[in-house]
DNA sequence: TTGTACGCGTTATCAC
DNA sequence: GTGATAACGCGTACAA
């Protein structure tokens, strides 16, 4: 067989006459050889045509540069851009992503991470909810979690409060008569429960008249759907002529309420003041672009890879020093007015 | 120190009083040993609580099974869908992948395979457009493409003339008084070409009044706007009060095309009939439901990755015998009838 | 500045 | 059924 097999840093030496040390130092610590030398090898590398394997380099000292993650979906346009913007940061940082998809399955999920850490993945990066947070402490790993129960754990959230905040604060200020704002019954220990406490704050403070809706929405588009409508028949008989500033949980609630209000009206009417939250691609996609309240994904995302990257240098130490206390990072998010609440 | 090394097979084979090998014996071939003994050493495992190092086993055997992935972004739902059942495959074949975004960059995109390479994948799936086909062949490893150009290497892609087909039949089943197509410019070495070809060919086979637009639409939302904008005056202006059948070549574009007559009309005018391409989520969640050609992604997924592995399982054998030709598999599309197709 | 010798944790080969 | 020994390819004391 002409198929030779990979060269190795053997093969450099005996065609170079210099040591495998030699060898190993030209890549990892070039200035303690001569210029000279430097370029031997540097032509031997080419003539034999060497292709590094970072496999044996792990082996040898621990390192493998791979971090998990463990994201809940791809479908939903939120965790994709986060993968998108967690991933791009290989150009900052270096460190390779080992990618699972959760399913919202936690026994799978346990398998997922048994995996990655016989991979020796240097940290672990959680998008999903299923596993407690108590649970991916023990791993004694660097851990980030990102928009979850992150009690015991680092985390890198939205400032859902000041999302919410900044939302009932708009429609307040367009002087509604009502207030309303749209979620799902969810825990108040998870980031995104924030956005109630925000409305309702609002609401307190300047002595508002509101309405919290929390209805389960299902799973499919049409129960969603389903329920909005119901909330809207609701409203207009509960509200009638008056001006209604409503709040909804996301983007794709916004967009749904908005399309069944189209479909009604022909037209937005004056009467309703619209705002979402995530601006997600939909908001802007809209019949009507809807205000929305944006989360800053690249930053998350940076901020969650950064302070990964930050625990993990440490753990290389000779005396390392781990975190006493989880870090939690909030990012401010950004209010984006668009036609849904520009009228007056 | 407290905090002791990993336990590795030397410390479970002193502890059990076996050698390292049968240690191993006792994970890859069980059987070879009585159960008595296969039982004092699942005992020792816990009882040192032990954790496989798949990295040690890769350096003795070579098998990684690490696949990577270069993806464009994951911004569009069509990229993140797919890589959502591409990952989604670990449960099946129980690959591992190693995820890169190409965001466009060649360069990079080269140092990506390189890095790649350098972790020993045995496999590689290419959704980005930039490296040409024949670069990619000659790595001399597994490769799939997924809706690129592909003439040297392996793909799987949607039966796109098909797609067309069916769409430019359904418009013309309406009896439109003219059918367009509207797509950018293209190369035809690209799956997506066939859109066009099936259009341009339902049109001559049935002598219809048809006309197809090729248009840079730009890289924005906006621009996309406006040049859809302009197109719809221009139409009006050549086809006033004539029934007007319109295949788009995405669902993005049909949304845009659609929320401008709406925004314009207040309601779909009945002299329209939309249809779009990918059954992407703002197809269904667009005012109108919007008619479209489904792209069934988790069966593209499933067969990319199964190709993948059947190259990579050849490659094993004692005696490989590589594939002579590229197979080029195709997935038939799915025609979904939605609103913007089906009134009379 | 360069080389020697050994370790990393597992699998493969060949004995017994 | 089990064990000893040599790979796998690179990093790193330590020595020169």
């Amino acid at each position: 067989m002409g198929k030779k097999q990979n060269i190795t840093f053997n093969d450099i030496a005996k065609y170079t006459n210099f040591s495998k040390t030699t060898i190993s130092r030209y890549f990892n610590n070039p200035d303690s050889l001569t210029l000279e030398n430097q370029e031997i090898i540097a032509k031997a590398l080419v003539d034999l045509d060497y292709k590094e394997n970072k496999v044996a380099r792990i082996l040898a000292n621990g390192k493998t540069e791979f971090i998990g993650i463990i994201v809940p979906n791809l479908f939903l346009h939120y965790y994709s851009e986060m993968l998108d913007k967690i991933l791009s940061t290989y150009e900052q940082f270096g460190y390779k992503f080992l990618v699972f998809i959760g399913n919202q399955n936690e026994e799978n999920e346990r398998r997922y991470i048994k995996e990655l850490l016989s991979y020796k993945i240097e940290g672990l990066i959680i998008l999903s909810h299923t596993i407690p947070s108590k649970e991916l402490a023990a791993l004694s790993l660097p851990i980030v979690t990102i928009e979850r129960e992150d009690k015991y754990v680092c985390s890198v959230n939205t400032d859902n409060y000041m999302g919410g905040y900044q939302a009932t604060n708009l429609l307040a200020r367009h002087r509604c008569d009502v207030l309303i704002h749209i979620n799902s019954p969810s825990n108040e220990n998870i980031p995104a429960y924030g956005r109630i406490k925000g409305f309702m704050d609002v609401c307190a403070e300047k002595q508002l008249v509101h309405e919290l809706i929390l209805k389960e929405m299902g799973n499919g588009y049409e129960s969603l759907q389903e329920q909005l409508n119901q909330i809207i028949e609701n409203l207009e008989l509960k509200y009638p002529g008056k001006k209604k500033g409503i709040f909804l949980s996301n983007d794709t609630q916004a967009n749904v309420f908005l399309n069944l209000l189209m479909r009604k009206y022909g037209t937005l009417p004056k009467d309703y003041l619209l705002i979402g939250f995530d601006n997600s691609p939909i908001s802007r996609e809209a019949v009507i672009p809807i205000s929305t309240i944006g989360q800053q994904i690249d930053q998350i995302a940076y901020e969650a890879v950064s302070l990964l990257v930050e625990q993990m240098d440490e753990r290389k130490k000779r005396r390392p020093v781990p975190l006493k206390e989880p870090v939690h990072k909030v990012i401010t998010p950004i209010l984006l007015r668009r036609e849904t609440t520009e009228k007056i």
